[in-house]
DNA sequence: TATTGTTATACTCTATAACTATA
DNA sequence: TATAGTTATAGAGTATAACAATA
């Protein structure tokens, strides 16, 4: 060998400052952790976050029409679509003519799909209070809402 | 017409609640506005969040393994390769062979990677700063990374 | 004409398996 | 044997365009 020049790497931990200290970045990071999480929780139940919140809020809003449901969540009506054919195939909710308005759908929780709600309910309870103890207390989380809130538009 | 029942769909908002006041939902809310705008913002630049910490982060740290680089982004090798295929096309990175171990690429920006990194970081700041300001001042930032760092597992 | 639901399609992100060359 | 990089591929999530039925 010629020389140490180029010789082994430097085990050394990389400088993420720049990176990291980063609002999107950070968002991110905590996003993906907690739907990680999320997802382990409810394997159970073959349930994914946006199915989670498509239920709950067919169940505090029966009746209300399929894009209505799409829109408050941010999903687009092509892919909402998609979404509640499983959920619809599942026996969970049902599609129903909407009264007044014959192109539109009125989703509705079926009975299975209201028990099914029942135990999501249950276990988002859980894994929510498991956060908000993470976080520090409800006044800690509330604080978390607050600055998430004033990052949006 | 028979009676008014099933008549016209009342006009009224849903209720969100259930849906809303949980700590994932609004996390990925936040998360997918500033990511809208982050977009927007480098949209000249035609750089994604991903691209632009790696770029970053490679001026941090010249010569490191491809590996490391995707490791701490928590990119998996193989879709880092895709990644930073773009931008060695581009002319903004260079992969070399690793000194001491033939398997590995040092990677390390071009003289234009490293003009390209000087103006998109100049397009960040004042993009963060936006932000700190909307969520009122750095103590507020700061508070809010506190919060987000005690989510994590 | 406009809206609701739908299909088709495409693009990004993410995840896994398997290969090669080196170690 | 194990690791670094790569290729291929498949699954989600998301976006747009276009169509039928109805308003």
């Amino acid at each position: 060998m010629a020389d140490e020049t180029g010789g082994a790497a430097p085990e050394t931990q990389l400088q993420t400052e720049d990176t990291t200290d980063v609002i999107g970045y950070r968002l991110r990071r905590a996003q993906l952790s907690v739907f990680k999480n999320f997802k382990a929780a409810f394997e159970a139940f073959d349930l994914r976050p946006a199915e989670y919140s498509v239920l709950v809020l067919i169940a505090k809003n029966p009746g209300r029409k399929q894009t209505e449901f799409a829109e408050v969540l941010g999903i687009k009506r092509a892919n909402f679509v998609t979404l509640i054919n499983r959920l619809e195939k599942r026996g969970l909710i049902e599609r129903r003519v909407a009264a007044g308005d014959r192109r539109a759908n009125a989703l509705h929780l079926t009975p299975a799909g209201d028990a099914f709600v029942a135990r999501i309910r249950k276990t988002q309870d859980t894994f929510e209070a498991q956060y908000i103890e993470k976080v520090g207390g409800i006044e800690q989380r509330d604080a978390l809402f607050s600055l998430l809130d004033r990052l949006l538009d």
